[in-house]
DNA sequence: CCTAGCGTGTGATAAAGGTCACAGCGGATC
DNA sequence: GATCCGCTGTGACCTTTATCACACGCTAGG
C-alpha cells in the first residue's frame, strides 16, 4: 500500500499516515476507460479531476474548422482534466479522451475542497502541484515565443522521451502547433 | 484600510478580519522601483513574489541571439515574479523590471509558506490564485496552438485593452510571439 | 484473403511571418 | 533650439510553415 501510485506521488510533497492515505483515497472513485471512450464531452460539466494510475488521456479542443489542437497529454501519475470548467463548474470547451485503454482515479471538487479542509497536508499538496503544473506551462509558452516548430519539437522528445513511443506523431505535431506534414520533414532532418 | 487593493483581490476569496489583515500585511514589504529598474536580474535569486500596488512591472526572457521574449507584464493587482526561481529557491532565467515607476509589495517565500501555515485561509487564496493562473496560461496555450498573429493580437486588445495604451508596440509584440514590424501591419489591417 | 481506414511520408505550391534597411515623428535632455 | 533616442511604419526580399494531393504500409474486421 506504501507503493501506490497516488500515495507517492504525495509523499514526494507531504507525509501521510496509512490512515490519512486511507481517508485520501475514500475521495476517490476508481474508473476504467477504453481507448477512445470520450471521457468529458465538449459541453458537459467537468465533475472530475483525473488521476491517471494506467494509460494514456488526452485533453484538446477542436476549433472552428474541425482541426483539434492538443492542450495535454496524460500518461500514469499525471492529473487530467478541463481545468477550467472542473474548477469554475462551468461547461466544458475541451475534451477529454482516452489513447489507451485507461485506469484512473476520479476526484470530484467537492471532495477535493472536503480534503483541503479536512487535511491540511492536502491543500499544500495541491498548492505545490498546481504551482509545479504552473511553471511548466510557462517553460511550454517561453518556448513558443521563442523557438522555431524544430526547436519545440527536440524540446519535448528530450522532455517525454517516453511519450513519443505511445502517441501519433500527428498528435505530436497537434501538441506542438503544427501540421503534421511539417513535423514529418522537421523529424527527418533531426536523425 | 478595507479598500486596501491587496484585501480587497483576497476578500474575493477569503473573507477577513481587520486584525487578520494586519497580520497579512506584516508578512509583506513595500518596495519601490523607478521606471527601467531592474527588479529580479538573470542568474540572481528570486527572494520575493511582487504585488503590484501601483506601475507596470515585466518578466521576460533574453535569448541567444539578444532578443527578448515578454512572458508576462504585471499591472496593478498583478502578482509577479520568476515563478520558477522563487519557488524552487534556484537561480533566476527570467528578468523582471520595471516599465513605470512602481509601487510593490514584497512577499518571500519562507513568509508566504508562514503565512499558509498559520493562517488557512491564506493558503486557500494561494491556491485559488494559482488555479487561475494555470487557467490562464492554458488559455494563452490555446491561443498559440489554434490562432495565428492577427488572432492572438485581437484577443489580446480585448482581454486587456488597458495594456496596449500603457506598453511600447513592440513589446505587445514580444509578447504575442511576433516581430514589431509583423505586429505593426496586422493592427493597420484591423481598423 | 480482401479491403477499409489510419498513420505516415513527400512533392508542388501558397501563405504567413521574419529580416534588413531606411525614414519620420515626438519627447527628453542639455 | 539643436540633438539624440525610443518608437513606429513600410518596402523588398527571404525563410518557415501550411495546404493540397497522392502514395504506401500496416492492421483490424468481415
Amino acid at each position: 500500500m506504501k507503493s501506490h501510485p497516488l500515495r507517492r506521488q504525495i509523499e514526494e510533497i507531504v507525509k501521510l499516515s496509512d490512515d490519512e492515505f486511507v481517508f485520501v483515497l475514500e475521495h476517490f472513485r476508481p474508473k476504467t476507460f477504453k481507448k477512445h471512450q470520450i471521457v468529458l464531452h465538449e459541453g458537459d460539466y467537468a465533475h472530475f479531476d483525473y488521476f491517471v494510475v494506467e494509460g494514456l488521456m488526452r485533453v484538446s479542443r477542436l476549433d472552428l474548422d474541425g482541426k483539434d489542437h492538443i492542450l495535454q497529454f496524460g500518461m500514469e501519475n499525471w492529473w487530467i482534466t478541463d481545468a477550467e470548467a472542473f474548477h469554475r463548474k462551468s461547461k466544458s470547451t475541451l475534451i477529454v479522451d482516452c489513447l489507451e485503454d485507461t485506469k484512473a482515479l476520479a476526484l470530484s471538487l467537492e471532495n477535493k475542497e472536503k480534503l483541503s479542509r479536512e487535511l491540511f497536508k492536502m491543500q499544500s499538496f495541491f498548492l505545490k502541484k498546481t504551482t509545479n503544473g504552473y511553471i511548466a506551462l510557462q517553460k511550454r509558452i517561453l518556448c513558443f515565443l521563442s523557438s522555431n516548430a524544430h526547436e519545440r519539437y527536440h524540446n519535448l522528445t528530450t522532455l517525454y522521451p517516453g511519450l513519443i513511443q505511445r502517441v501519433p506523431k500527428s498528435m505530436i505535431a497537434s501538441y506542438l502547433g503544427v501540421t503534421r506534414e511539417t513535423l514529418s520533414r522537421l523529424s527527418k532532418a533531426d536523425t
